[in-house]
RNA sequence: GCGUCGAUGGUGGAGUGGUCUAUCACAACAGACUGUAAAUCUGUCGCCUUCGGGCUUCGUUGGUUCGAAUCCAACUCGACGCA
């Protein structure tokens, strides 16, 4: 089967739609959540429990495995999803968010969903030190990037060629054009400049990938996502929807930094730009919040490394919230991680959880792993079922009521 | 009984006259985490505080000294050796 997205159903009054994702490699019904495996594994997990938890996708990563074990190793295994024992759809991101992380964002603590105190507090501490220039393992220029290995400090080139002719030896299903994800920091005139960069970047992606044809690593054909930026300024994200939508992509991510507040919005002025009849990823995004706000947006898929990160850091999502296990109460709580939600991780007691945290077991990253992506990927299965039965308004209104404790979820900061 | 060595905050273990509430690690307590630089990182970790500071600690008691966790004495406890 070739690539191919259909909706079935649409969202009364929003952007949001129900559908299905065709590739070579199985169907996505969306919206869906994507787990991500960077390195061609879901940290802690067997794609037997990545599967049964309910996943329909992984998302694996470029620049990790380039640097390793190495494209034309993963190439030699007949592309990432067989070399990890994944038989179902993929993706991959082009090394796009490395541009940010390993650059503007490298120690500075900036995430690219910044509050607006988070915000406005980096912004006045950057007019008032004399900035010095950092290190970071990035270095741009019109052509592509340089990055510095995090692994043994060699220096790298990627150029929107290079990014494509790695993808295409990963051989995922969808992939993403090379982009530059820019920081929420970044000032009006930066985010300009990136984007009309980005533009020029997605051209020669697209031409890349046309000149390359299918992957040579699975023999399929892959579909090729450009990727719109514009930080938080509707005129560029729209500028940027309109120039890429132009553009014969098979499907758009939606990239680069937001506002904790107001992810929603952003996405919305993206999709009102973007063909309608092509998917959307919201590249990175998110928690539980995220998903409904995205869905009304437009967004078809999502990935995002929280609720596994989260998970090996002791912390895991329940219908009243996340919860961190670590803390004290919970050493001889012997109800499940959350009472009302039925997996694999249900027959074990947060005491015994919180045991395997304190005694650095990795089991605690697994079993919390396994329950937090359950968590979120049945959160969105769920949130596609109540679109597809009209339900949709009652569904969120009493799980963000709950999640979040609070009538007024929509400020949160 | 004699001799030698040792006793430091929840634990291990630095410190051997002033800059010592006492390095560091661990444990504990809490927080952060949004296309993975992450099984990571940050903060607290004697008591009180109007966050300026105040008070009390290094086996016990006494002493030397302007000043003691640090020097001296006795005692208590422990380890080892000799009887």
């Amino acid at each position: 089967m070739e690539f191919k997205f259909e909706i079935e159903k649409r969202l009364d009054g929003t952007l949001g739609r129900a559908g299905t994702i065709h590739t070579p490699h199985g169907d996505i019904q969306t919206p869906a959540f994507i787990p991500v495996g960077t390195k061609a594994t879901v940290k802690s997990l067997t794609v037997e429990q990545v599967k049964d938890l309910g996943a329909q996708a992984v998302l694996a990563n470029t620049y990790h495995l380039y640097l390793e074990p190495g494209e034309d190793r993963v190439a030699k295994h007949g592309g990432f999803a067989k070399m990890m024992g994944w038989n179902g759809p993929t993706f991959t991101d082009s090394g796009g968010f490395q541009v940010f992380s390993l650059g503007a964002a490298y120690g500075e603590g900036v995430s690219k969903v910044a509050t607006t105190e988070v915000l406005a507090a980096k912004i006045a501490e950057s007019r008032d030190g004399e900035k010095v220039p950092r290190e970071t393992k990035v270095k741009i220029d019109e052509e592509g990037v340089d990055f510095q290995s995090v692994i043994d400090g060699s220096w790298h080139r990627f150029t929107p060629e290079r990014s494509m002719q790695i993808q295409h030896s990963l051989g995922a299903d969808i992939f993403f054009a090379f982009d530059e994800c820019t920081s929420p920091l970044a000032p009006y005139e930066y985010q300009k400049k990136a984007i009309d960069r980005t533009h020029r970047w997605a051209k020669r992606s697209l031409s890349e990938h046309t000149l390359l044809g299918v992957s040579h690593a699975t023999g399929a054909q892959q579909a090729l996502f450009g990727v719109v930026q514009g930080g938080s300024f509707e005129d560029l994200r729209r500028e940027s929807a309109r120039t890429l939508g132009a553009m014969d992509f098979d499907g758009y991510g939606i990239g680069g930094s937001f506002t904790k507040s107001d992810i929603g919005t952003a996405v919305r002025w993206v999709s009102e730009e973007l063909p309608e009849d092509k998917p959307r990823h919201l590249l990175g995004i998110g928690e539980p919040i995220d998903f409904f706000y995205g869905v009304e947006s437009g967004v078809d898929t999502f990935d995002c490394v929280t609720p596994t990160r989260v998970a090996r850091n002791g912390a895991a999502y329940t219908v009243d919230g996340r919860i961190n296990l670590h803390n004290a109460q919970y050493v001889d709580d012997m109800l499940p991680i959350d009472p009302e939600i039925k997996n694999y991780t249900s027959s074990f007691t947060r005491s015994y959880i919180a045991h395997l945290l304190r005694s650095n077991e990795m089991l605690a990253a697994t079993l919390i792993s396994i329950h937090n992506l359950h968590f979120v990927v049945s959160l969105v299965a769920n949130i596609r079922q109540h679109v597809l039965n009209g339900t949709y308004f009652d569904y969120k209104r009493s799980f963000l009521k709950r999640y979040y404790k609070s009538v007024d979820y929509r400020i949160l900061s």
